[in-house]
DNA sequence: GGTGAAAATTGTGGAAT
DNA sequence: ATTCCACAATTTTCACC
């Protein structure tokens, strides 16, 4: 499939729905220049396609009692053991991403938790279940954080 | 302000929301049990406290474009200068996310760009305008990645 | 692909409890 | 703070280009 450039219709439309993931069809349509049937028909598509995985809320951490972000770094204990991290990770709710990563590291893991109790059981989580060690880096303050893509 | 915990209903529709940043409001009333006016005074108040701070659409990276993402590492050149870095890199629309952390780096990144290419060109203009050395952790995959927390 | 319009659904504000 | 209600706006489908 076409793959790399969008379209300059379906990139405006990606633009104005990174900006703003509740921007009406008719806001939309107006601000791409197309009816609204056109608008609704191409957000259908990038639906499909996967190009708009989905539309979420941005929320504040600190508002929502997960107060403390950290990144963590996966190292494997066993360095033949078959790569299924992800796998393994999943089911942890803690984990916001997850980054398979080249460098001393195999991954690295965005994290939020609501204390440094919850951090510790957290990594004690991660070790026990992927068997990695860690190496975490405490997150101080977000500046800014999932900002959209200029495209 | 009431920090940290949020009442369990304000909770639930931050959760929904998260989930699908596009739910309507008689969607969310029926998931929390609430009419669609009392929800839509909730979100409201919610949208203003800075609890929900936006919606935005998820997308993929390789479809729209931007198929290379990196964890740039910064260390200060000067660690007396005055620490201003957000502000010098805030214009610079590849940045994704920043963060402040604590240990050896002073921030870390989270870059979006198209081409190995637009990395080093990337990378030249972080280190100029923020006077900083950078270490460079590109990213192979993303088995997952902004998953909603769960609260 | 696109348009325009009808029908169904949803959003929004106000008065009342 | 929530509910009910009425009106405005949006979403969604469809026939036609």
């Amino acid at each position: 499939m076409s793959n790399g450039v969008l379209e300059p219709l379906d990139q405006a439309i990606v633009r104005e729905l990174a900006a703003d993931g509740r921007r009406s069809f008719t806001d939309l349509a107006e601000r791409v220049g197309l009816s609204v049937s056109a608008v609704h028909q191409r957000v259908r598509r990038l639906e499909q396609r996967g190009v708009i995985r989905g539309y979420t809320a941005r929320l504040d951490g600190e508002q929502i009692g997960l107060p403390l972000t950290a990144l963590i770094s996966l190292t494997p204990n066993d360095p033949a053991a078959p790569d299924d991290y992800p796998q393994r990770l999943e089911h942890i709710s803690e984990i916001e991403s997850c980054y398979s990563v080249a460098g001393d590291e195999s991954y690295i893991l965005l994290v939020r938790v609501g204390s440094p109790l919850g951090l510790e059981d957290l990594l004690r989580r991660i070790r026990e279940v992927a068997k990695v060690s860690t190496r975490t880096t405490v997150v101080l303050s977000t500046p800014f954080e999932g900002r959209s893509p200029t495209l």
